[in-house]
DNA sequence: AGAACAATTGAACCACGATTCATTTCTTTG
DNA sequence: CAAAGAAATGAATCGTGGTTCAATTGTTCT
């Protein structure tokens, strides 16, 4: 016997993992996950192409993790706020608020998140995650009463409203968007779902 | 001189071209375009794959033809209900009854459409007639007039609402949704899309 | 019929990027 | 330090599916 992983060995392969990941990570926020090939990953975390492998199985799998852990953190802000929200309009508002304004400060990482054409095991983490936002805003507008229609369609509604604005405003191929314009945007959104969830 | 193009021989040309877009239709109504590869479309059209070329420069070209034709017939059909409608509450209610019900009834066609994951000049097109659909919507609410917030981010967001809403319904890995399941979301989709307008 | 040209065919080609793996380099222990 | 095993390397491999093209078949005209 000569050779046995020690305590700093596995240390330095959990780190290597993570650099690996936010790697992974930097590409996808900066180019899309169109960029996030093997190579450049390989690249960003200095380290050859292959080495990926000894981490993960394969790069469909790299990728799902890195969307799970971004977008799982994006969905405990929403979460969070959420649950200080006491009426129907204060969901609506943080929902909104919350959605729209890290959107934009994140936006090429959020428009690879919401939108870019991903491999099918992260469109289907897409949809597990977006099934959480909806049972999150769900469970809060049960939580808080008074809505006429079933709390999922209404929590699904605000997502879909919200997201559908954001098409042309992360469209990376476009310049930012004026602070303005995502101002008028919150508000018009805020109005929208507030009545929608009948709030005057 | 001893050959020239003839009247039949463009017509036949053109019957041609109709029945590859055609197949390819039908292709993409069965499996989604990620079925729709060159090969399948060809059998279908009952041609080699590589006559295919001799009416389409590349796949992508005559995907998004079809795309373009199939989407442009369904924005045509909202755009005609939504023309006779003269308040903002029958503007939400054709839009949401026309759009759910087609959906519904053409179920993996409309999941291709809205849904899937589709090469880059395709996703172009979708955006452009997602762009229509609010235009139309858009002008509709503009004409009846009333709404407190900006008419476009009102018709991004009756689409968003919508489209969200069909996501799981339209997924081809689960079954077919129940009628009641349909009357329930139609319902709870207008009265969410009324009430969002500032309509009782 | 046969010359002239267009259309069709489908197997070969190619581009692309993920994945593999023989080789080399690094770590640990006796 | 030498042996044993782990990790890293990156060039070669492989799979996939769109695209091409030489050969064949079909069509038109004199």
């Amino acid at each position: 016997m000569a050779y046995r992983a020690t305590q700093r060995t596995r240390a330095n392969a959990e780190a290597r993992r993570a650099g690996i990941e936010r790697a992974a990570r930097h590409v996808i926020a900066r180019g899309g996950f169109a960029s996030a090939n093997v190579a450049a990953v390989a690249v960003e975390a200095d380290c050859s192409a292959g080495s990926i492998y000894t981490y993960f199985s394969n790069r469909d799998e790299l990728l799902r993790l890195v969307f799970a852990q971004a977008a799982g953190h994006e969905l405990d802000v929403i979460a969070g706020t959420v649950a200080e929200a006491s009426t129907a309009s204060e969901i609506a508002e943080s929902t909104v608020e919350v959605f729209v304004r890290r959107a934009v400060a994140g936006r090429r990482l959020a428009h690879a998140l919401l939108l870019e054409e991903v491999p099918e095991p992260v469109q289907s983490e897409r949809l597990r995650l977006r099934r959480g936002y909806v049972a999150v805003i769900g469970t809060a507008l049960d939580r808080v009463g008074g809505t006429q229609i079933p709390a999922e369609v209404a929590a699904r509604s605000i997502v879909g409203c919200v997201g559908e604005n954001l098409v042309d405003i992360l469209d990376p191929t476009t310049a930012n968007p004026s602070p303005a314009e995502i101002e008028t945007l919150v508000k018009a959104l805020i109005t929208f779902t507030r009545s929608a969830l009948g709030e005057p």
